[in-house]
DNA sequence: TATGAATGAGGCTTCATTCAT
DNA sequence: GATGAATGAAGCCTCATTCAT
């Protein structure tokens, strides 16, 4: 529901209905509308930190042997959280931009903006580490780390509404490939020898 | 307000405030909320149709030299639209993130959707003609053209969020800079020598 | 525009376009919404008390032959007035049905009233005079001239409402003729001899 | 509320007041303001048609002895009606004053003209019965029936009115006894003895 | 005389949330 | 644990009416 009309739009009614269970049962699992919202966002946001977890601790371990393969696993990172849960994913955007003008529950809000910017935190530790360990190009992590980021959601989000229409596309796989193309193309850093072809 | 607030949640009191003038006065002018909202959006679409246009009358006629200038053009193309109305052009991205709000009335959706397929596509023919012309190097133009999109849009959505907590960023600039220059790195062909064939 | 829709569905925007003027001139002719409605009203009110007056001086000075004569004229008194302007004489029903619960500007309402009850004690003064001149059966004057109104007003309302559906009938002018013939049948003396046939 | 006002002028506030409940309340049970004044028309409507039907029995299983008692209890089927829901009777006028208000959802809209208009069919089949038994004087019974309810309701609405103003008569039942007693004395066929035809 | 633009007040409807059972 | 019924608050929109020109 969140995902189909939004966090506004999606009235509570339909959510109970959506569910099959009456809207006094919602209440009785969530103590609100936002509480019900945060609970489906925080796994998914757990779920990329988990994902990034393991790529700071290959890193690491010396597990990369190119450059192409760290920032194919960061990308994949994204790509996979977002593959186990693609709808709620979409909804962590629909967060942000419904403003949070609404006064979050503080305890809640401050609970997801830690982890969110944690997973930035450990994505820049990576970028970092592999600029030190040679595997990627000098940049600024922080920069690098919102190309990423933004690359990925907005590719994902512009063929989310394009599958909306009619004729509507559904090339996010093949798009999503090229975008890790790019971004290994662009970043990593090409060993004397082995060239890599990411495939 | 709609970029502030996001769509459901500006109220037309308070655009009428924020306007200065009465609610009835706001409603002289537009006939609804959705047309007040989609007659903020038309001008920008409309706006990035012209600055393609310009790209693609400089490709057809030759004007460019290099792969990298003509992506930096296409790049800049977004650019401009969204500096001329920063504001305005994020609620675009909150109106496709709306669902198509409700139901809108069928004329201003289809004229909304025209404009901008006519946009992608616009990329899509000068994607396809800087291939012709051995300035960028060959790939799909649907998703080179959705990388494109996906990679602007998605860098302003997360500096916006950024920017609106306490501690935000204002990188955007920089980080459009690095967008640019990986899209330039990945896309555009290195000329041997000059490759340009006039006509 | 009363008479379609009713005096508080008609807006003053309607009006003003169907009239092919702008609101302020309406304004400027009509000091109110109300004082327009009861402008119109006046009117076919007063036709009504001249049709009657006329039917009084008749039977005042002798000029019925038959109570059948007499009856038909006050009926046609109704009748005529409605012709001269059907819509209008329509919205007079408006008027009763809306209640005047909008405080009427004391003078149009007392005003409105008094020539309504004018008409009818003119119709009683016609009808106990009918009943004095033996034209009339015996009954009791206040009820009869309910019944003569209600009838006409009744059947005018309810062939109007007939007439706005796709397969309305048409038959005012009919069932009209049968009204009269039965409130003739109902309430002429019959004369020793000569047997009036209304036709 | 509705008869008191008008459909327009009642507010859905005022008559959750009335109601002793709270506006959302009213649209738990109602699902717009339409659908609740539909809702009380339907059962009056239906109750006519009720009446009607017994009248119908009665006069197929030779029940009416003169022409006299059949249509009386014509008369009395929607005197009956009326009386037991004046109000809520009298808001059927209502409705068809106000013009079909606004776009009634087309099922409600069909579901009424159908029981409307069925009424009526039963009213004429009652006639065409009654003046083939030879109880009612030869005439069109579309005519016939439409005098039969323009009378009766003309009368109604006109003491509805009188009634509301300071001086107001209440005469209704007397002056519905004069018009029954007009219809009989019009339409009633007075037989020379029995002339009864069983079967 | 005529009008585009403006507005205070108010109407219908919906929503998140809570009772009472 | 589960729910039909209830509601305060608020949102969109419209209307009669008036300015300013």
């Amino acid at each position: 529901m969140f995902f189909l009309k939004g966090y506004t739009k999606a009235t509570m009614d339909e959510i109970a209905l959506a569910a099959e269970i009456s809207k006094p049962t919602v209440y009785h699992y969530f103590k609100s509308k936002d509480d019900l919202f945060f609970s489906l966002m925080l796994p998914v946001v757990e779920q990329i930190g988990m994902q990034l977890e393991k790529v700071r601790d290959n890193i690491l371990e010396n597990n990369y042997a190119t450059g192409a393969l760290l920032i194919r696993d960061m990308f994949q990172a994204l790509w996979k959280s977002y593959s186990m849960a693609p709808d709620i994913f979409r909804i962590i955007q629909i967060f942000q931009q419904s403003g949070m003008v609404r006064e979050w529950n503080p305890q809640i809000r401050s609970s997801l903006n830690n982890k969110g910017r944690h997973n930035f935190k450990l994505a820049r530790q990576i970028t970092e580490i592999g600029i030190r360990k040679d595997l990627i190009k000098e940049t600024n992590p922080y920069e690098y780390v919102d190309v990423l980021w933004g690359l990925f959601v907005g590719i994902v989000q512009l063929e989310d509404i394009k599958s909306r229409e009619p004729q509507g596309s559904r090339y996010l796989q093949k798009t999503l490939d090229l975008a890790e193309k790019i971004l290994i193309d662009a970043m990593a850093k090409e060993k004397a020898r082995e060239k890599i072809k990411p495939g």
